[in-house]
DNA sequence: AACCGGCTCCGCCGCGCGGGGGAGAGGGGC
DNA sequence: GCCCCTCTCCCCCGCGCGGCGGAGCCGGTT
């Protein structure tokens, strides 16, 4: 039984030379290509194959939101998705897992390494890279995206005055850093703690935290 | 060339089922065999294996640690480390991530997977398995190994009095938790201030949070 | 026995904080 | 023009908080 591959890379050299590589092999078979997100969503659409090689930069539609609708629309019989990056510590890895990529791989890897992610990922489904790894990204990345309600119903000066209060500072401090009377921070405060819901700036710099909100 | 393998199991029975399962590949060889974590680390000594299955739960020592002290002691001929769970979910994934395992695989799995996932790890290094999946998993526990100096001198009351005022209560409210008196809470929440040299409840708080001991 | 550290409480005091209510200036939208 | 939002600032008031000093009890150490 051949193993289906679909490419999806913007870099038309990439392309030629994953299906150089992937081609020699008897037991794989290239079935597509795609330029672009968009194009890769389709033609797995079209062809729906075992595995989906899937750059993580490409026009339109990037790698991530790509993966994302291949496997919405694909329901059970959805590829498994290898994600390709360039650098390994690259955020997109996360943002890779989030969507629901079932590995990843840099495109600096040697050939052999190659080979042996598509047939890992092609018959495994929790070998080496189980939920809970998934599990340990979603955990650490929805931080940003599940910063509702209230984050994005702060201003920006009230959002500049909780991230102070969340290093410590008084409201006089606060103020001296602003260069703005007591008064107008007290003011600021109070908007945070009834747009936060909290009753006093402890409770506010937890919600803070909580949010992600404590940035640099 | 044939993967020498050591188990590590306290159970004798899931070492005799992994022996079955293992022994019978003519790539593989059973080298050596431990019932707890401090036998593990001698075994590994003595027979300098290529990959090591380490249960998680073991007496003395447990499966965390030893992995952290064979890889330590390894040096660059290091053997590679493949945990074993009973459930994924477990918290003891994310400790083993950050032990350095090379991977992990649930007691449950089939003979397949486990032939496959011995394979995977004494081979590949940078697979579906890249660093950067182990710096977020660093990234997310360091937080309770960086917590001196201070967290260590207080006293188990005024750690909890902390854990109770990072969750934005009032002294009176905690006092009510804790069935004591106001000024009782009052002198821990004093005595906090002053071993986390901290002026105020919030920067309290913050230290708490900065230290992981914002409780489970 | 004497000592020390941890936990439990007490009073007093000053102040930063939060609630309430109000007000003026500037900007964008209708 | 008008309204609404934001940012700025002011008053008064009550109270929780933190600093200070003191006290009794218990368990372990010396």
């Amino acid at each position: 039984m051949t193993i289906r591959l679909v490419l999806a890379d913007d870099e038309r050299m990439v392309r030629t030379a994953l299906r150089a590589i992937l081609g020699a092999e008897p037991d794989l078979e290239v079935v597509g290509e795609a330029a672009t997100g968009a194009e890769a969503v389709s033609v797995v659409r079209a062809t729906a194959p075992d595995v989906v090689l899937m750059d993580v930069r490409m026009p339109e539609v990037d790698g991530i939101r790509a993966t994302e609708r291949v496997l919405a629309a694909g329901g059970e019989r959805a590829p498994r998705v290898l994600v390709l990056t360039t650098f390994e510590n690259d955020d997109h890895v996360l943002a890779a897992l989030r969507a629901g990529a079932a590995g990843f791989l840099l495109k600096r890897a040697e050939a052999e390494t190659l080979l042996h992610a598509v047939r890992v990922v092609a018959r495994s489904d929790t070998l080496l890279f189980p939920s809970s790894v998934r599990a340990l990204a979603l955990a650490h990345g929805p931080r940003q995206a599940a910063e509702p309600p209230w984050a994005a119903r702060l201003t920006d000066r009230e959002r500049e005055v909780l991230r102070l209060m969340a290093t410590g500072l008084t409201n006089a401090e606060i103020a001296a850093r602003l260069t703005v009377g007591p008064a107008t921070v007290k003011s600021h405060v109070a908007a945070v703690l009834a747009k936060t819901g909290t009753r006093d700036r402890t409770q506010a710099v937890i919600a803070a935290y909580e949010a992600g909100l404590t940035g640099p």
